[in-house]
DNA sequence: ATGAACCTTCCTGTCACTGGAAGGTCAAGA
DNA sequence: TCTTGACCTTCCAGTGACAGGAAGGTTCAT
């Protein structure tokens, strides 16, 4: 099947499926005219590729991901590594995010947000730091 | 001052420093050997741009955010409602992240991470989806 | 024959920097 | 005076993960 078809079928946008093949992701047959010829199986890499960008996997993660699913003798620790690496990391970007959320609620609550110019905001913004 | 000094007190990197001169954050004066010249003003900014980036302004809005900071007629109205969308943008980022916390914690709880090769997490992540 | 809907490659732009090369300037020490 | 080292300058390239668009080839239906 053509790259159109692929993208129906996976979910992702053609730009993006050419841009895993530049890259080495995937490796689609070509047909005489030199369209890209996509099999069953090849979309069915797509979409795992798909499914582990939308967890929050790197592509380079993807891509580790992608040899252990085609690696019959693989370990499931070794991809239980990799998804633990990346839970931690996702608990420390909601830790940040919610310390930042909670800084900036407090001065959005601190800031009348009316038409004078005095705002508690632009205060802490502009604090001598040291 | 030169830059040098300028990176120390703000806590910016020379390179940023320079690329927020470029994308014309701030224009410092130029000393006779043709070095940036930053007075406390300057550097005053650049400890603002550095607070706002560190909130997760981005560097437009911290533009916005210096132009208010520098209008002494400004509403406090316009402030607030940049740091609200902010504030808004941040909640959708953390129960997004919260969201693919759970489902990635749920598939790590569920491989037994041993030197065998059956893992739940390559299974979720080649499910047809549709 | 023509037009629309595909497909191709290639180049550029995004965001917010960072790294590095090649070279100019300045102050201190031998 | 010379040199060394720490500064500074500009300019170019790379990052991650694509998106947009130009210029042109292919296929199919009318």
């Amino acid at each position: 099947m053509n790259i159109g078809e692929a993208s129906g079928r996976s979910g992702l946008p053609a730009k993006t499926i050419r841009y895993y093949e530049d890259i080495g992701l995937i490796r689609p047959d070509r047909s005489d005219n030199g369209y890209r010829d996509y099999r069953a199986d090849d979309v069915h890499k797509l979409r795992f590729l798909h499914r582990s960008r939308g967890l929050g996997f790197s592509v380079e993660e993807c891509r580790q991901l992608l040899a252990l699913y085609e690696d019959k003798s693989r370990a499931s620790a070794d991809v239980k590594d990799i998804a633990s690496t990346k839970l931690t990391e996702i608990d420390r970007k909601i830790r940040e995010l919610t310390e930042l959320r909670r800084t900036l609620e407090h001065l959005v609550h601190a800031c009348h947000g009316n038409e004078r110019p005095d705002c508690p905001i632009l205060e802490e913004l502009s604090e001598r730091t040291q």
